[in-house]
DNA sequence: TATGCAAATGAATAACTATTCATTCAGTTG
DNA sequence: CAACTGAATGAATAGTTATTCATTTGCATA
């Protein structure tokens, strides 16, 4: 790992706290990329920052504090990047499932910094109950909100064998696998090939939908 | 974590090598997933295993080491289950297809422990390309039998439009994403309708076939 | 430009964890 | 059954990493 600072190069001291912040989150997302979570040290993480040992701590007390303000920040902007599409009153329910998919598969979602970091803290899941609760409402409540919109398609589209949220579950484990494709092994699928894979499933469900690309 | 041993009551001095290295991995897949990768010790693995500190290294040198021995354990017992799948020369090219989600859903594979274990290695793939080796060359190898098997139904059920490598990587990153589903939220999603979700892809690009649940 | 003050520093400390190895132990052999 | 052998032990050690806090720094205000 090249000790290159995350954002700025300059250090003003009076910084609002919430950049300093963010400059700490941000550098803790490259970190875990590049050495695992159980590989991230509180030197790593400050080294990364091009701040000092104590500054953690100082704006997080604590070492897990820190980690879990991190998947918090990759969760919220996900979930309100969803939002957004969900709360639209202009796009057609076909417009917005295209705009869900391509924002699942956009750049900001599919960074292999961050998607390391989201498996990191999946694969702790298991025996930190803290990472599930911050992502367990946001999942539900995404769920719901695909479902419905599978659920007008259904009755617009007259498809009367869809289950929509068998539909939403599938996707959702679709996208899920994709993107631990797109992170394990970059060489072999690249972001578009994995949103051209998820919207050849979406087209055998509702066939007479999704036909433009 | 309750400090039960992993293995038989009592400890045999002259157990044959390679029962004590199978001992002490199927301990590290408790401690994996019951305190996370980056919370196992060799305190845990070994109090674990109803053994003494000093065991891990006498048997595999380096912690490192058990961990990667740990990960080609899980890999092999499933690459190998799938071969077996893929060498028979009895069943049909439908009825290998089907054993193979039976497989990829039964008990062996799907217990939550292993999934954990599965889940905490993909998380560190990008820092530790020792990790993704042990795991690359089996990827492929299942990925081409399992195109392979998916191209022979295509010609059988004359299925003009279906793609073979695109069915299996997308049913591949489909199982991939239903068992994050289930190491995650346990309560949302059990195996067998892990599998049904499986069947309804694949029953949606080969109709004729997989009728029969 | 002096004073106050919060932000930041980083050396020192405390806590934790992997590894070592002298010793013990249990089974085997002559 | 005494001597031998290799497995297993676990206290001690070495190494690593999180956290603390006395000190410094830079900015704002008077």
């Amino acid at each position: 790992m090249e000790a290159v600072k995350t954002k700025t190069n300059d250090t003003p001291r009076a910084m609002p706290k919430q950049a300093r912040r963010r400059q700490l989150i941000d550098a803790t997302i490259v970190c875990i990329a590049e050495k695992g979570l159980s590989g991230t040290t509180m030197a790593d993480v400050t080294q990364q920052a091009g701040l000092s040992m104590g500054i953690v701590n100082l704006h997080f007390q604590r070492k897990e504090k820190l980690l879990i303000e991190t998947l918090r920040f990759i969760s919220d902007e996900y979930t309100s990047g969803l939002n957004k599409i969900f709360a639209d009153e202009i796009m057609t329910v076909e417009e917005k499932i295209i705009a869900h998919v391509n924002f699942d598969f956009s750049r900001l979602i599919t960074d292999r910094n961050k998607l390391a970091v989201w498996f990191a803290f999946w694969g702790e899941t298991k025996s930190r109950p803290t990472y599930l609760s911050i992502c367990a409402n946001y999942i539900n409540e995404i769920a719901v909100n695909l479902t419905h919109l599978f659920a007008l398609l259904k009755d617009q589209g007259k498809y009367e064998m869809v289950d929509p949220e068998l539909v939403c579950t599938c996707y959702t484990a679709l996208s899920d696998g994709l993107w631990l494709d797109l992170l394990v092994t970059p060489k072999g699928l690249n972001p578009s090939q994995a949103r051209a894979i998820a919207m050849h499933y979406l087209r055998t469900q509702f066939p007479k939908h999704f036909l433009t690309d």
